[in-house]
DNA sequence: GCTTCTTGCTTGAATGATTCAAGCTAAAAA
DNA sequence: TTTTTAGCTTGAATCATTCAAGCAAGAAGC
């Protein structure tokens, strides 16, 4: 994989705005971009996709699969796709719902659940955040959380 | 389009960590799926797919297929596949190199350039960093460089 | 000079993720 | 009860992307 080099530069003139902007967009994707790749590196190892390993992580308890579409941020669809093959995996199974009769339960095997545990502690080795310390992921997080509130 | 709720909290543990910076990791995945879905919108208004808008908006002068595909951050098959598109719809033509035959060079043509001004103008409007102020904006460049030039 | 190797680009096949339309069942509302 | 909405699945279709293969041309070696 190969990487366009990025320039740091520190804009002051208004007209300049829009193209520090613009280069702060290329640094978001810059680095989410870096972590779509180290998931996928990472499930890789599980013989998971990337889609896989994300509905691995996102199965923290019983959930339907219109939960983890959500979680996942995709249509239901997709998520019958992805669920289809790890339930051929048996890393989890269908189990009816308790209250309603369309929807499904998803829950993990003992199997699926080790495996998670696997995943979890791989997706922490490493990680593309490790640069950071935890006062600088914490002001992070907040200007994130801001940003996508916003709207 | 639909958006898991994402909630605000701040982790002093250590062990709690872990589960931090995975949050974190979704944040930044959600900012760039924003990021990723204004461009797309945007682009939709001058029928552009995604890929095609990055592409013209990485061309900021005459630019081989090699130095796209690197600033595209994607293989040069693929970019020729989005310049195809683009060079059928009048927009750019592949003028031979100067100094290296095997080469082609991407020039826009007049309505190739005023199409790209058109999407740069969409692309600042209403932008998912709107949000922030400059000084935050300067902020969160600081610590994504950071976190990106760490490995 | 002549090889060998590398680089730039394109083509075509294949993959894989994703979406959409359609349909079925069941819950919820009227 | 009838109608509408919600959960899930299937299948077709799309689209981006990659890979392998190949061609042409520059670069480096002898």
């Amino acid at each position: 994989m190969k990487w366009a080099p990025i320039t740091m530069a520190v804009m002051t003139t208004p007209e300049a705005h829009a193209i520090a902007e613009r280069r702060l967009c290329g640094l978001v994707n810059g680095l989410a971009r870096r972590i779509a790749d180290h998931v996928r590196d990472r499930a890789a190892m599980l013989d998971l996709t990337a889609p896989q390993a994300t509905a691995l992580r996102e199965l923290t308890g019983p959930v339907t699969m219109r939960e983890l579409a959500d979680r996942m941020a995709c249509e239901p669809s997709n998520a019958t796709f992805v669920i289809d093959k790890l339930e051929g995996r048996g890393l989890l199974e269908r189990h009816p719902h308790p209250t309603d009769r369309r929807a499904k339960q998803l829950v993990l095997t003992d199997e699926g659940a080790a495996l998670r545990e696997r995943l979890m502690e791989l997706l922490a080795r490493e990680s593309p955040l490790a640069g950071l310390s935890q006062e600088e992921q914490d002001a992070l997080h907040g200007l994130l959380d801001k940003a996508i509130s916003h709207t």
